[in-house]
DNA sequence: TTACCTGCAAAGAGTTTGCAGGTAG
DNA sequence: CTACCTGCAAACTCTTTGCAGGTAA
């Protein structure tokens, strides 16, 4: 259980002012012991319902864009119909269950080695990121 | 320089009706030697501009989705901004060009091959899709 | 003739913005 | 006090839908 003073220092540190609405998203986005995917709306739901705080969606949308210009989450592209966001920002790939629409981490060391054999002129490589859709074999 | 009865027929075989609409759509997109990747906007403006052709968004829209459906174009997630299509239907992977929003294609043959260790119980693979994140490297 | 298709305009979903009032430093 | 932040509502973008008129078979 990470404290609220942490991310208050977070928070300043990077410029951004620990305001409640900040604190409680960080408290709810970041006091977790697994990876957390999410939606905007999922969020703004997830925050209403289980941690009681009625947080306006223009401020949800604020504070994550501002946590992810940070740093502190990335965005993921499954479809074109919404934004998926993820805390863990270290290097990674995902699984998609396309029955569920639910989003599973693969961890870079659970993928074999990839080689890009193909080299475009006047390029550089900022990222290489696998999905592996998947669905319910039943 | 394929023909336009061949589209027809395509269309036909389908058991989609070979309209005007959907005829001049089928010429502009499968008339090329290169693959072509596009948005449902690009296609409207470019149907427009470059082939005179006004034809309604909505028509479009049915149009590639049906398209979509009959396995005649792909579609491709890189951002929730907008949906991209892709012409080439084959199993392969993109470079997105992320200073110009360009999407070139990634043979599979141009890629090492890939093993996920990590399973998922009672999961099946569908699609394993890479993408490479570029940057103009000035 | 009948089922399907087109195109308009309206509706919807997700996201962004303008701005008045509020809060941190 | 000042700059920044919040929250509402309105605006915007992309996409889908309802429906009247049109077209293929």
């Amino acid at each position: 259980m990470i404290n609220k003073d942490s991310f208050i220092q977070k928070l300043r540190a990077s410029g951004l002012r620990p305001t409640k609405q900040r604190i409680k998203i960080c408290e709810f986005l970041f006091n977790r012991e697994k990876t957390f995917h999410f939606t905007i709306n999922d969020l703004a739901k997830s925050l209403l319902n289980k941690a009681k705080e009625k947080i306006s969606l223009a401020t949800i949308y604020n504070t994550i864009h501002a946590f992810k210009k940070k740093g502190y989450l990335k965005e993921i592209s499954i479809n074109s119909d919404k934004s998926y966001f993820d805390t863990n920002i270290s290097k990674h790939h995902h699984f998609f269950n396309e029955s569920t629409s639910e989003l599973i981490d693969l961890n870079e060391e659970d993928v074999s080695s990839i080689k890009i054999k193909k080299t475009l002129p006047k390029k550089k490589i900022k990222s290489i990121e696998i999905l592996v859709k998947v669905a319910n074999s039943n």
